[in-house]
DNA sequence: TACCGTAATATACATCAGGGAATAACGCTA
DNA sequence: TAGCGTTATTCCCTGATGTATATTACGGTA
């Protein structure tokens, strides 16, 4: 439920030393970031782009601009939508999106540990 | 001589695969980045900030700023500045500057040595 | 003293990413 | 068939960021 900054990136705590930002470049610039992982993630857990939305207070405008981005550059689309019927229609994760969750929080936590190796380096050499 | 991006972050191949920005953050924010240690070093090479951001094809106001925060950041002046005078003045970089690109150059290719570590894993699960 | 090139500073302008709102299409349900 | 909620799409507006431009301050030098 924690609000995401308007650049789709995690809202770091402003504690000084290393910090940083990944994400995993595709054909067309970004492909899977801090923000878009979490909007699958939103999507698995609510069914629906506009509740997915709401609740990460993005506009439904980006949050579908960032979906669309994901499904043209990956082989397979990561979320299926539908129109009309039951509900008005709604929207999936796909198995393909269920790894790239996977894949990025992997790479995610592996530079959560890079930063903290480097922070013991760096914040010796300051004084 | 390169030109850097209006975000101050090195230009970077758009390549897929995991990628990233890291930054050394301060009590204001970001305390030293690539463009800011670039900037550093064109100082050091013009002594002068004028030439230094004309270089990098940045605004003076611009580079100001940057020179600006980082100097209110660190313990002591990362550039100290002269009005008028002999060629009406000019910049300096400090011992401190001196250690401050040292510091950030080390911990960048430390990044780029994760990046390259990271893109063996991930590039193997794509498909 | 006049000149010079730079630092320092303020103001106006341009650009652009994203938000908000409006609208159409869709297909199940009652 | 009418209603519903969602996806999909378009247009306009705003806020933030940086550029461009102009002006002043400065202190050596000729």
């Amino acid at each position: 439920m924690g609000a995401i900054d308007r650049n789709s990136h995690e809202k770091r705590k402003s504690s000084p030393g290393p910090s940083g930002r990944i994400w995993i470049e595709g054909d067309e610039g970004t492909f899977l970031g801090y923000g878009r992982v979490v909007l699958l993630e939103r999507i698995r857990e609510y069914g629906s782009i506009t509740k997915a939305a709401k609740s990460m207070e993005m506009s439904y405008r980006h949050a579908w601009e960032l979906i669309d981005s994901m499904n043209r550059q990956a082989d397979k689309p990561l979320i299926e939508a539908a129109t009309g019927g039951k509900g008005g229609g709604g929207a999936r994760l796909t198995d393909e999106g269920e790894r790239a969750i996977k894949l990025f929080w992997k790479f995610y936590a592996e530079f959560q540990i890079f930063l903290k190796e480097q922070s013991k380096k760096i914040t010796l050499n300051l004084n």
